[in-house]
DNA sequence: GTGATGGTGACGTACAGTAT
DNA sequence: ATACTGTACGTCACCATCAC
């Protein structure tokens, strides 16, 4: 029977009153934030009604929790399910985030194996999407993370640079009036254009991929679903979870994998996958791919970089960072006329519209490695 | 053989967020 | 406001195994 492994960042078994107070606020301590669920787990989502048991767990000012499942052990094995659990850049507040914010030790090795320069700071911007239409071709993809390396300038001296060539009055409008609606000027005068603010610079641009397993298997009669499984594992010292879906999500997500990694490519940037290794290993077991026969090309075009859970001194199961590897993606990114072209955008959308895209997302954190 | 049990993947669906 | 997309969960069918 799997269960939960960890929740709300520490394992099930901590019921300490330090972890308890992080759990009764419903806080991420990876993100620093508000636990979401990693992304999609809204449907889960717990009202903390008159009826509801767990409403006199939370603090009293909660009304509404997402199930906060890091991790779910299934035979031997703990599977991340929250791709926050291996890394995350995220910041709800209002200003600029403070440098190094909630940054764990594996998420700084994870980006100095990545080769993230060092002494400078970095932004991160978190599910960038980019949707872009020329003619029959159509853009439309997500981003987990945008890393690049920040500079204080304006908007129209940012255009200026080489990466923008071709770009237009209408794309510095876009820009500011993107900027703004996500916050980037502290007060709104006129010439925002002119006006030096904290914008990335592309020409050094990191594009992180973060896979991770998502559940299934689940009953709700026999309460094993996730809100089930959550509420007995809080409230009740029996419990058992949702199994985990090892096939689904990296059989959706290879295409569009390969298909951001082209799009990276072309704009001169860096492509970096994060998964953990009992997932890799599962993709190992079904495809033909051999990590350990990939050779290890630095400035190629994909950093593999891969995470396993390992017992501290203390026997404690803790994230850190395994291995990396620097491969070539095997494709050719200007098209082959095979088959394998289905796995590549139809057209690479000008940066100045990554650029939009960025702006409209605000700021989540300020790396400095 | 039969029924119970448990693990697994395919599929449909709910939901948030973005573009139009 | 509306259309559309990506994403993860719940349901279900299928298969292997086991006890009888």
């Amino acid at each position: 029977m799997p269960t939960i492994y960890e929740l709300f960042g520490f394992p099930m078994d901590d019921r300490s009153q330090k972890v308890e107070a992080i759990r009764k606020s419903r806080q991420c301590p990876f993100m620093g934030a508000t636990c979401d669920g990693g992304g999609n787990r809204y449907q889960t989502k717990i009202k903390l009604t008159q009826q509801e048991p767990l409403t006199h767990y939370f603090n009293s000012d909660i009304t509404e929790v997402i199930p906060g499942v890091c991790s779910i052990q299934a035979g031997k094995d703990i599977w991340v399910v929250c791709p926050r659990r291996l890394f995350a850049a995220k910041f709800d507040g209002q200003d600029i985030p403070a440098a190094n914010r909630a940054l764990q030790p594996y998420e700084r090795a994870l980006l100095i194996q990545a080769g993230l320069p060092h002494d400078t700071d970095i932004g991160a911007w978190a599910e960038v999407s980019l949707k872009h239409r020329v003619e029959d071709a159509e853009i439309n993809y997500h981003f987990d993370y945008v890393l690049a390396p920040l500079a204080v300038t304006s908007l129209r001296n940012l255009l200026k640079q080489s990466d923008f060539v071709g770009s237009t009055e209408n794309d510095l409008d876009d820009l500011v009036r993107a900027a703004k609606k996500s916050g980037y000027f502290q007060d709104a005068r006129r010439d925002l254009a002119d006006i030096s603010i904290l914008l990335p610079d592309l020409s050094n641009l990191f594009i992180l991929e973060i896979m991770t397993a998502s559940t299934s298997g689940s009953d709700t009669e026999n309460s094993t679903d996730m809100r089930s499984a959550f509420r007995n594992a809080l409230l009740v010292s029996e419990h058992s979870s949702p199994g985990i879906n090892k096939r689904q999500v990296w059989g959706r997500m290879v295409t569009q994998l390969f298909a951001k990694t082209a799009l990276s490519y072309e704009w001169g940037g860096q492509t970096i996958w994060v998964i953990q290794d009992a997932l890799l290993h599962n993709i190992e077991l079904t495809t033909r791919l051999k990590t350990v026969d990939v050779p290890n090309h630095p400035q190629r075009n994909i950093s593999l970089v891969i995470m396993h859970y390992f017992a501290d001194l203390d026997g404690r199961q803790a994230i850190s960072l395994k291995a990396a590897i620097d491969g070539d993606a095997g494709i050719d990114f200007d098209g082959s006329d095979t088959f394998t072209d289905i796995l590549l955008p139809k057209l690479t959308p000008p940066k100045v519209e990554l650029l939009k895209a960025i702006l409209r997302r605000k700021l989540d954190a300020v790396l400095r490695l």
